[in-house]
DNA sequence: ATTGATGCAAATAATTTGCACCTTT
DNA sequence: AAAGGTGCAAATTATTTGCATCAAT
């Protein structure tokens, strides 16, 4: 799985260094962080936000971070390996991804309606999930 | 369909001023701005820069705008009056909607199997105009 | 070796806030 | 009237930049 990180990389022609590493797993393991949390969980790594600011642009132009309006009208991102879909929780926010992806049709649909040349998609569903439905919101906000 | 706007502000039970109506009408005739490019150009019309983000917020919480991550990073917003996808030039930027969804039955399915209580869904397809496909990126940047 | 990336601190730019004064409902 | 908006200017936060140094290819 983190090699498959590395080939992206090496394809995407974006050189491979620990700091681009740690910003991924950030948004990996948190998935839904805006970029400033990010930075500020990363400087305790010794990793500046300059660099994580750039990182993430260099990640994101890469495919290998997936940028989506959340329900508090920030930007915030989440870490993929290729297309995925995005299931977020509006009430704490939680970010659950899903590779299925049944689109190709409706994208070449559109394509021939339009007239565009279509190069991808960004689905993101919003919802409640279990947890939130149950004991009211108790996994509140981030 | 400017009727409806009304009726929706209404029914959402948030306040018809004429500055919120300036903003909802500047992303709906240039969808696609940032917030402060909007910002900047209704301040022409003497309204101040705070009101346009507190509008934003305000229309974007009673689904009268719609936000997505832009190509270039940052977030940008198109008003629409109900559910809608977009689509998006990555040359130039145009950004046209279109309302039909067929995706009702992903989104069953994706409650079913996940147990999410799914409230909506923004689809936004990425690809390059017919015009831009030609005489290369003639109608270039906004 | 070369080219690109990082860190720091400073410079910019974006967004929010407090408050007195208007408008919608 | 009451509850919410608005504008202004100031305060706060976020993002970018220049540059010397370091690391990946």
């Amino acid at each position: 799985m983190e090699s498959r990180l590395a080939e992206i990389m090496r394809e995407k022609g974006i050189r491979r260094t620990p700091q681009r590493l740690a910003v991924w797993r950030e948004f990996s393991r948190r998935p839904g962080l805006t970029i400033r949390e990010a930075a500020r969980r990363l400087e305790a790594a010794g990793i500046g936000q300059a660099t994580v600011y750039r990182s993430v642009k260099a990640l994101e132009g890469a495919g290998l971070l997936l940028g989506f309006p959340a329900p508090g009208g920030e930007l915030r991102y989440a870490a993929v390996l290729g297309h995925a879909h995005l299931l977020v929780c509006e009430k704490c926010g939680r970010v659950t991804q899903f590779g299925e992806c049944r689109l190709g049709d409706y994208e070449t649909e559109v394509q021939r309606k339009t007239g565009y040349r279509i190069s991808g998609h960004t689905l993101v569903i919003y919802g409640v999930c279990p947890h939130c439905q149950e004991g009211g919101d108790s996994a509140s906000k981030r």
